[in-house]
DNA sequence: GCTTAAATTCAACACATGATGAGTTCATCT
DNA sequence: AGATGAACTCATCATGTGTTGAATTTAAGC
């Protein structure tokens, strides 16, 4: 009758160290959540069981951990052939599904949620995705599909604007309509900008 | 010699009441730059050249400082029947210029970056802006052009999505590009999802 | 089994935040 | 001219923030 849950005091914990990983998958959350400037150092050790200079001992400082739990936002070098197998006069319907399947499961959106969020507080959140979707999305895609770099902006825009209604503000009803009814809404729109061929 | 700008003590200023104004000036640059939860009720009133109490004096609380510097984003009203008066085959096109011509002078565009930017981060401001945007812009929007709100939100994620990357993130090249590209770019797309007709 | 290194917490710092209540100066109304 | 109220500042509170250094416990290497 003595083993209390007490409140665990100073040490090193037995067991193999599981922690870093408890700490990033809260700062996803937390990240995803709030953004940048709005998860706190301290939330996140809290939601993690962990004291918060611990999560300074792994990674420094506040910046170390987004950065640290930002690697990995998609994988596009995986991602893109297989939108790119598909026949190229169905691209854009291609494109709406994938993003949908993304957007629709709550943790392949985390980081990418994340990643918004906090550009659109913070100046160096903004920085770090500008060179991430510069380099690794915008510039293989246009060249993976032959189609100047505006075309696939704006195409991107249009995804990402239809997500952002949808499962960010939640205005209906775009916010609950089936997932087919937007394919056939916005894929011919994808299209469009893929169609162009480059100058 | 003695006339230094001493740093003013309390009481009333002298003239007519102008500091008002003053906060709410500061308060919408605030919030368009850094959100709801990033702009600080203290940097606001530094801005204003103001003791923070007296935006509490003015408020209420920081909530109230939000509620009235957001009054007035666009003015739906006045603005639907200028677009309306277009051509309907030219549409797509007026909804473009007039978008980028609103987001292309900083004054216009600091209120709705304020409401996006909070409504990013912060739930309150979400809900506040899913109500705006429902019945002042969408639900008027889609009675005039007879189109299912489907559609209008759609137009407005592609707008929102281009302007998102354009004047936040700034990504090249669109973020450069001259606004006639972007007119004759975009939209058709937007055309497109204003000629589907009610169901 | 001893030693070194890593994991973990505690206590504390310096600072920023939103809020409040009391006090002072001016404008306005009679 | 005097009274009332509005505009305005000061000092202060309680709380939350990122960060640091020291102390303790366990795991790994010899």
């Amino acid at each position: 009758m003595t083993g209390a849950v007490r409140s665990r005091g100073p040490g090193r914990r037995p067991g193999p160290t599981e922690t870093r990983e408890a700490i990033l998958a809260s700062a996803r959350e937390l990240f995803a959540e709030k953004g940048y400037d709005g998860a706190s150092l301290r939330a996140i050790a809290r939601e993690a069981g962990v004291d918060p200079a611990l999560v300074h001992h792994f990674f420094g400082n506040k910046e170390g951990v987004f950065i640290a739990a930002m690697r990995f936002p998609v994988d596009p070098g995986r991602l893109l052939p297989v939108i790119m197998a598909a026949p190229r006069e169905r691209l854009g319907e291609t494109m709406v599904r994938t993003f949908l399947e993304i957007w629709s499961d709550a943790d392949r959106r985390a980081p990418i949620l994340a990643m918004l969020r906090s550009a659109m507080t913070n100046e160096r959140a903004a920085a770090m995705m500008r060179e991430f979707v510069s380099s690794a999305l915008f510039a293989r895609a246009g060249a993976a599909a032959d189609v100047p770099l505006v075309n696939v902006q704006s195409a991107a825009g249009q995804l990402i604007g239809v997500m952002l209604l949808r499962y960010v503000i939640r205005v209906e009803p775009i916010a609950s309509v089936p997932e087919e009814e937007l394919v056939t809404l916005i894929g011919p729109s994808i299209q469009r900008y893929l169609d162009h061929s480059a100058p």
